[in-house]
DNA sequence: ATGCCTGGGCGCCCCAGA
C-alpha cells in the first residue's frame, strides 16, 4: 500500500501535472493540500477519470484538503480538526481506507511573526496533538500526512539559509512537534533516510529549485503498527522538475502486508535493506538525477 | 523594508504563500 501526499497549490492549476503524476506511480492513497478551491470546483471527474475516489472539502482561494483513493471512495471519519468550532479555515480532513485511519492535513504558515498567524499556527499545533493522542490511544492504524510547515531541525533545511524568523523554524513549532512525535509517531522518511536532504519544498523565488535549496515540510507520521510495515519512503522530486509544477514535491510510502506473522511480506522481500542510507527515490518511483 | 515567483479573486492590482 502506497501512500502520498502532495501539497498542489492550486488543484485546478496543477490539475495536468496531478494526473500525469497520478498516472506515473499509481498511489494508492493520495493526501492533497492547498486545493485552493471551493468545494463545487474540485475537478472530481477529472480524478475519477484517473481512476481515484475522492473524499474532500474545498475553500474559496486558500486552503482545502482532500484524499483520494485508488478503485475506492474513501470512508470520510472528520472534516475538521477538533477542539475550535469558530476555525473557518479548512486544513483537515480524515477517512479511513482498506482498514487505515488517513489524516490529510495541512498546518499554518504562522508568518509573520510574531502575530495573529503564528498564535494561530501554534494554536492549531495543539489542537493536531490533542487529536493525534485520541488516535494513538484508539490502538488503530493511522498516518498522518501532509504539509507541516514545520522544519523540524537544521538538518531539514538548506545549508546557509537566512530563515532564523521563519516561523517554519521558530522554536515554539520545532518544539510542538516534538511533542507530537513523542506520542509514539514514526517519521517514516527520517527513519528511512536518518541524514541527508530530503526537501519536499523549494520556493519559486530565488532560483531555489535549480539551485536545490530547499526544505522538508510534508511529513507522513506512521502509528505504531503501520511502522513495523514500513517497507520504503522518498520524494519524486521529478514532479517539482516539471513546467507549471507545484512549488511542493510529494512525499510517499510504501507500506507491506499486514501479515508479519506469516514471515516476511512479499514487499519486504522485494526490498534490500532499506532502514539506512538508502536512496529513497530509488525503487519507487524510479528517479532520476536533478 | 522590498522584490524576487505563483495562484486566486471583491480580477488588470491586491493578498497569501513559506
Amino acid at each position: 500500500m502506497r501512500i502520498a501526499t502532495f501539497n498542489v497549490n492550486g488543484v485546478n492549476a496543477r490539475l495536468p501535472n496531478l494526473l500525469r503524476w497520478l498516472e506515473a506511480e499509481r498511489p494508492d492513497v493520495v493526501c492533497l493540500q492547498e486545493l485552493k478551491a471551493d468545494q463545487c470546483i474540485v475537478p472530481l471527474t477529472a480524478l475519477e477519470a484517473a481512476g481515484y475516489g475522492a473524499v474532500w472539502q474545498g475553500q474559496r482561494s486558500w486552503n482545502g484538503v482532500a484524499i483520494l483513493a485508488r478503485g475506492a471512495t474513501p470512508v470520510l471519519t472528520r472534516r475538521a480538526l477538533p477542539g475550535d468550532p469558530d476555525d473557518a479555515q479548512v486544513r483537515y480532513i480524515e477517512a479511513a481506507v482498506n482498514g487505515v485511519i488517513i489524516a490529510s492535513l495541512y498546518l499554518p504558515n504562522g508568518n509573520p511573526r510574531p502575530g495573529p498567524k503564528f498564535d494561530y499556527k501554534l494554536a492549531w499545533l495543539e489542537r493536531l496533538i490533542a487529536h493525534a493522542a485520541e488516535l494513538m490511544a484508539a490502538g488503530v492504524p493511522v498516518v498522518l500526512a501532509g504539509d507541516y510547515n514545520v522544519v523540524p531541525t537544521e538538518a531539514n533545511i538548506y545549508p546557509g539559509h537566512h530563515e532564523r524568523e521563519n516561523a517554519l523554524l521558530h522554536p515554539r513549532s520545532r518544539s510542538a512537534f516534538v511533542r507530537l512525535m513523542d506520542q509514539g509517531w514514526t517519521d517514516a522518511l527520517r527513519r528511512l533516510q536518518p541524514e541527508g536532504p530530503l526537501w519536499t519544498f523549494w520556493a519559486y523565488l530565488h532560483q531555489r529549485w535549480p539551485n536545490d535549496k530547499g526544505m522538508r515540510l510534508d511529513h507522513l507520521l506512521l502509528s505504531p503498527d503501520l511502522a513495523t510495515r514500513l517497507v520504503d519512503a522518498g520524494v519524486s522530486r521529478d514532479v517539482r522538475r516539471e513546467a507549471g509544477a507545484s512549488d511542493h514535491a510529494p512525499a510517499w510510502v510504501s507500506l507491506g502486508n499486514e501479515a508479519r506473522r506469516r514471515g516476511r511480506s512479499r514487499a519486504s522481500r522485494a526490498s534490500t535493506s532499506p532502514a539506512v542510507n538508502g536512496d529513497l527515490g530509488r525503487r519507487w518511483p524510479p528517479r532520476t538525477s536533478l
